[in-house]
Formats: structure tokens, sequence, C-alpha cells
DNA sequence: GTAGTAAGTCAACAGGTGATGACAACCCGG
DNA sequence: CCGGGTTGTCATCACCTGTTGACTTACTAC
């Protein structure tokens, strides 16, 4: 069963918007070693030469899902404001509120691929650089770097706890209490060690 | 440079045991995808085809190395007790109380491998039998499994940042500090909802 | 000592991977 | 109408993976 290609509209831009949506989609359920690009081809409908020749590689293409900038400001505003609301959009982001699933997404390709070869140094450099620095530079008080790792763990489980199981809340009373205790957590990993 | 065998001792159980743990520590550095089954054979000091012979396919080595009885018994001590003795074994073994290594290995082992397509279904039903069950058994008071999923969350993340960053703890008054940091956080995602 | 079986070795396979370079279709300025 | 560069297609390469089956070596029982 070989698909008949509509003829797809001469446009390059349109075409390597194409390949890096469906290069999120793949690497945000599985890791860089499962995803394979001629997936990522089909699901872009495109010809899989495509990839390298836009690219470069494998490991180039992985590198600009990573450092899309949309990705970054919304990482970015995550850790901004004082620690209480920080902890609100934690919470918020854990629990699915809608505005926050592709910093969701975005957590999860990285994590996803944090155990291959080839692409857990640039999973490290980028965590580190957008979300342990700012967090670390933002606190105040001794052991900064620590209590941000702290946070960091906290998001980090959270994250893969959801994708392994789904989400916690069941009903809204759950999710608000739920809400009420990541809040909790956030703040006791912040806070003076 | 190809190594001279020393003529292997003719002992399959023994040979069983080297396969096992070869693949054991490579499982603990790289995920399932990763790890070649070449590379375990070589750190075994054995032929790659006797892997196959033994335990049939990769699929099922990795099982086996899942379910290695002293792993199953070590994971299966963390959890018993009351929630201040188990809130005191949980910070043991995230700050790298010598005895817990392999538990933090067996942890770690699963970790790497749960984005694997091959991989994270057996991943998954070891965490759910080995961690979450127990630990939702052991709490009283509603809203146990998610309680249990909080516990849950708190150690992956604690383990995936100890693998990205290393050690938290650089001298032992931030480990003692640490530790009792830990225990709240154990006893805060089990309390009560 | 010799047959028979267990243990280990070797070479090769089929399948899948990322990547390349030659080709075809298209569009646009002249 | 027509060259020239862009955009997309195709076949193929070299490599690596898990797995298999035929072979050799060692040990044991008779």
């Amino acid at each position: 069963m070989v698909a008949i290609y509509p003829p797809r509209p001469r446009n390059a831009e349109a075409t390597k918007a194409a390949i890096l949506a469906a290069a999120r989609g793949r690497f945000a359920r599985g890791s860089y070693d499962t995803v394979g690009l001629r997936e990522i081809a089909a699901d872009a409908g495109v010809d899989p030469a495509l990839i390298s020749r836009y690219f470069g590689s494998k490991e180039d293409l992985f590198a600009a899902v990573l450092s899309r900038p949309e990705k970054i400001a919304r990482i970015n505003a995550l850790f901004v404001g004082d620690i209480d609301t920080l902890a609100e959009r934690v919470a918020d982001m854990i629990l699915d509120e809608p505005d926050d699933e592709t910093t969701v997404e975005d957590f999860l390709i990285m994590l996803n691929s944090i155990a291959s070869t080839t692409a857990s140094h640039m999973v490290r450099a980028t965590i580190f650089e957008r979300c342990d620095r700012p967090v670390t530079a933002m606190l105040e008080g001794g052991h900064a770097e620590i209590r941000a790792r702290l946070l960091g763990a906290l998001i980090v489980g959270h994250i893969m706890n959801k994708t392994m199981w789904g989400d916690l809340a069941e009903d809204a009373d759950t999710r608000r209490r739920l809400h009420a205790r990541i809040r909790e957590q956030v703040r006791l990993s912040l806070s003076e060690l």
C-alpha cells in the first residue's frame, strides 16, 4: 500500500515546518533512538531524503526540535516571579492546564531521550540552560543550585509519572487538593536548606 | 586488536551469570535500545551467540535482568514499615548510602529504558508491581493510589536528577540537611490529601 | 579409548538505519 | 520560449543490529 502523493506544493519553509512538527510529535512519544527518520518523513508527508537535505543529520534535526524559540519562551516563562506564583504555574503545568500542554510535551521530548548516547548531552545542556540556571539565579539564600535541582527533580518526577500512568486527578475536587499539594512540594523544594 | 580468549572454563551457570552481570551493568548506563548484545557479550568475555542461546532474545535477557530475585527483595525491603522508617530508607537510598547502590542501579535500569518501544511495558509492569502496588497497599486513608504515585514521582525525579548531575551533597553537613529535606518530601507525598 | 552430549565459536543472514548523489519536476526571470 | 536555480523523488550505499545454524572443542559415562 503505497501512498500516492498529492503533489506537495513547492514551499520549502512550509515543508521544513511540517518536518519539524512531525519530529516534535514523534520525539514526544519515543526516544531519539526509537524514532526513525522515515516515520517522521511519513508523518510530514515528505520524502525522507528531504530531512537530511534541510536539517543535515538526525542529530541536527533533534537539536532544531530542542531549540524551537516558542518552547524556550514558554519554559522561560515558567521560571519567573516569586516562589508563590512559580509554584502556581508548576502545579498548573503538571495538572495539565490546557495552556501548558506544549510545555509538558517539551519536557517529555527531553526526558524521553535522556538515556540516548547521541542525544543525552544535548538534553542535559538544554535542561541546564533553560531550567537549572534561571532557577538558581532566581533563588536567594544558600545552596541555590541544590534547591534548584530539587525543583528539577520534582518536575521530572511528575512528568515521568504522568506519561507512565496518565493524569493523577480524576475529579475536580481531587484536582484542587493535588494542586495545593504540588504547590507545597514546590515551596518545600525551594525553601532554605 | 583481538582478544585472545583464555579458554573460558566450561561452566554454563557461571557464563549465564557473567552475561547477566554484564547486561545489568550496560543497561544501568544506557537504554534498551542503545545497548547492543555485542557489547554485553564483550563485557562478559563471551561470544554474542551465547546470549541468544541462553536467554532466547534480547527482550528475554532484559526481562531476566529486571526480575533478578535479589533486586526484587531489595526493592520490597524499601517499602515496608511505617512512614517514618520508610522516609529514612528512601533518603538513604537517594543520598547513596553504600548499601543501596544496587537499588539505585535497579531503578536506573528501569528508568533508562522507559522510553523504549520494546522495553517500556516490561518496565511499567515491574514498577507497578514492585513499587506502586505495595506502597498503595501500605497506606491508610483515602487516595492511596495517588499518594503512592506521588512517592513514585519523588523517587523517579531524584534518581534521574542524580544520573544527570551527580550527587547533590558535597559535604557532610549538606548531606544531613538534604537527608532531612528528603524525609520531609516523603512525608508530604504520602500524607493525607 | 571412544561415543555422546554439553559448551563455546564462527560466519553469515535478513532487516532496518541514516545518509548520499544522481535524477525529474517545477517555477520564475529573461 | 527557455535556461537556472529551487524543490522534491528515487535508488542505493555502507553500516549496524539481533538472530541462526553449522561447526569445533571439551568433558563425561561407559
